[in-house]
DNA sequence: GTAGCGCAGTAGAGCGCTCTCCCTGTGATC
DNA sequence: GATCACAGGGAGAGCGCTCTACTGCGCTAC
């Protein structure tokens, strides 16, 4: 085996000589034409496969415009992103396993800092992807526009905000909410509070909607304390939603990581849940399996999410049409905490 | 600003000709050679700016044998890396920001299923990026040594099993893990348990290592389980261990997710921390600071181990030499369960 | 027998870039 | 004023691949 003849890397060309037949015919048998004899064939795969021959990519995008890789932008901050939330990496799962079962490749563009925006904007408009994935979005973030305005296929996790006509990926967060505080009262709660992710986030806001939708009309009062889907604001929350109303006996967190911080603030002002209060939280991570007593919370399929995206972007990136919103159900998982 | 001119996006010749130079010149431009009078510069970057041009990478890589882009190969099943264990996510984080600043990309390889060890040497052999980075290595992996026969610039996170010459960054657990038992044995304790990672991977074994020579010519007794870095396994283990030694008054845990674990099943198994039961982790990621009562554990710099398996791959991937092995620190962190 | 047709295979252009070679113009030197 | 050195810029090859012509060949049909 040579597999490093003189001069590096077998090239179709090297492998056309071994074989005997022209460089196009070598590049029909790789990319799987099915005008060519079985023979003929046979003799390529040979070649190739003494030769350890691997095509080109650089070479093959050049002239077919195509990358087959998909770059995933997580614009916010890493360190918030990357606490022990397990959201991103469920999501990261479900987009991995699809891009690999279409054997594309997935670019993780972290955007941390300010500038990153034009880095990603440089790096996208040098068609180094086929397509993008935008996972949680700010309010403010100006990229699903721009990406969108830049013409290249783009999905984004979440409803952006703002008037970009970017499909996206979705759960039903305001019915998920709903069921939740549907639940509480149908346990008899009669003072439900909530404690709700950022004002500038779909997920913090369609929440906090499905949570006064539920309250309409029952004649229940609404308490809100602000987080950040971090578990430290989840217990700051807490505190400051005692001290509001102390006679509060249940309460609907937009997310498990609050609701494990709200846990604990509870269980440190003498409260037992759920005997004094209720908890239900939001997205169903491995932490709230954990969590003293384990939680009940909302779940949304967030590994499907991912694998949803991959297959969007791939379609669109493929020229075909998708849908501009694919809502995907939650569903309440009952556990002890309420 | 006619961006989309006629056939797509500008190239180097469509930016000459506006600016009225060579082909050759805009690329000197573009790519900061010195030998470019100011004025000629100038009338470049304006054109540049006016067509909104940016180099196709493709056709760069193509002449350049460069792509300006390092793989992260994880090749656990997904599962369980990505569960929430802060760990990957830290190490992605040193990894990006690293990356980052020297204007690389990061492509990530996820190694779920048994036929991805093929796909993964099939894209390193095209060369479609300039280098490796192994994440978390199982015993049996050939990976390393494939890589690394196949010519390719790798660098492994954690000392790789087997006899592969692949340079690693790693951290000293024995060194860590010594520290914490000596801690409890200065506390007072004298009967103190381990639980182990799994025995296939160098963190597991390095850190039963550890625990072994510290109790070495102390006298006392040791009393090891196996866990494998899960949560549940932590529980489980630590009933066992209380199974097997119920006067036992210290555990060392080789992670903080296997301690929250262990916590559990002490508290359940009616012991108090720390005045029953001592515990000391390994890892110190966020949830150390959250478990009830806040964990001492063993801090390993992760973040810090992510900027350097990307500095380590870049040196290698300029041709310049690196250290076969690069150990950090470790520091006993110590709080409230011991 | 020859025109017609389809199929397997070849030739060669060209994707967008870099980089080596070479040419040209300027200024210094004698 | 002729010669030389040197720096800035241009011409053009070529990276490895795909894909559109096009060629040659065997078959059928008239």
């Amino acid at each position: 085996m040579r597999d490093l003849q003189a001069g590096g890397r077998p090239t179709l060309e090297t492998v056309a000589r071994l074989a005997g037949v022209s460089r196009a015919t070598v590049s029909r048998v790789v990319n799987g034409s099915p005008s060519v004899t079985p023979e003929v064939r046979d003799v390529v795969v040979r070649a190739v496969q003494q030769l350890g021959y691997v095509p080109n990519p650089a070479a093959r995008s050049l002239v077919t415009q195509r990358t087959d890789s998909v770059a995933l932008v997580v614009p916010e901050p890493a360190t918030r992103v990357f606490s022990d939330d397990a959201f991103f990496s469920s999501m990261l799962r479900g987009v991995g396993e699809e891009l690999e079962a279409a054997d594309k490749q997935l670019v993780l563009l972290l955007a941390s800092t300010p500038s990153s925006h034009d880095r990603i904007m440089r790096y996208v408009h040098g068609r180094t992807v086929d397509g993008v994935i935008l996972a949680s979005l700010h309010g403010a973030d100006p990229l699903p526009l721009d990406l969108a305005r830049s013409g290249i296929p783009v999905v984004a996790s979440g409803r952006p905000l703002g008037r970009s006509a970017v499909p996206y990926i979705d759960v039903d967060h305001a019915g998920g909410v709903r069921a939740a505080v549907e639940h509480l009262i149908a346990r008899g709660r009669r003072r439900i509070a909530t404690i709700t992710g950022p004002a500038d986030m779909v997920a913090g806001i369609e929440r906090l909607t499905g949570y006064q939708e539920a309250l309409e009309g029952t004649g229940l009062r609404s308490l809100v304390a602000v987080g950040d889907f971090t578990r430290e604001s989840g217990r700051a929350a807490m505190e400051r939603l005692l001290e509001d109303d102390p006679g509060l006996d249940a309460v609907f967190v937009a997310s498990d990581l609050m609701a494990d911080g709200a846990l604990r603030a509870l269980r440190q002002a003498g409260r037992r849940v759920p005997d004094d209060v209720a908890v239900v939280g939001f997205d169903d991570v491995e932490i709230a399996r954990y969590t003293e007593p384990p939680l009940t919370t909302v779940r949304q399929p967030i590994t499907e999410i991912g694998r949803q995206l991959a297959r969007q972007v791939l379609r669109l990136a493929a020229g075909e049409p998708v849908e501009p919103a694919l809502i995907l159900p939650t569903e309440l998982v009952v556990r002890e905490s309420s």
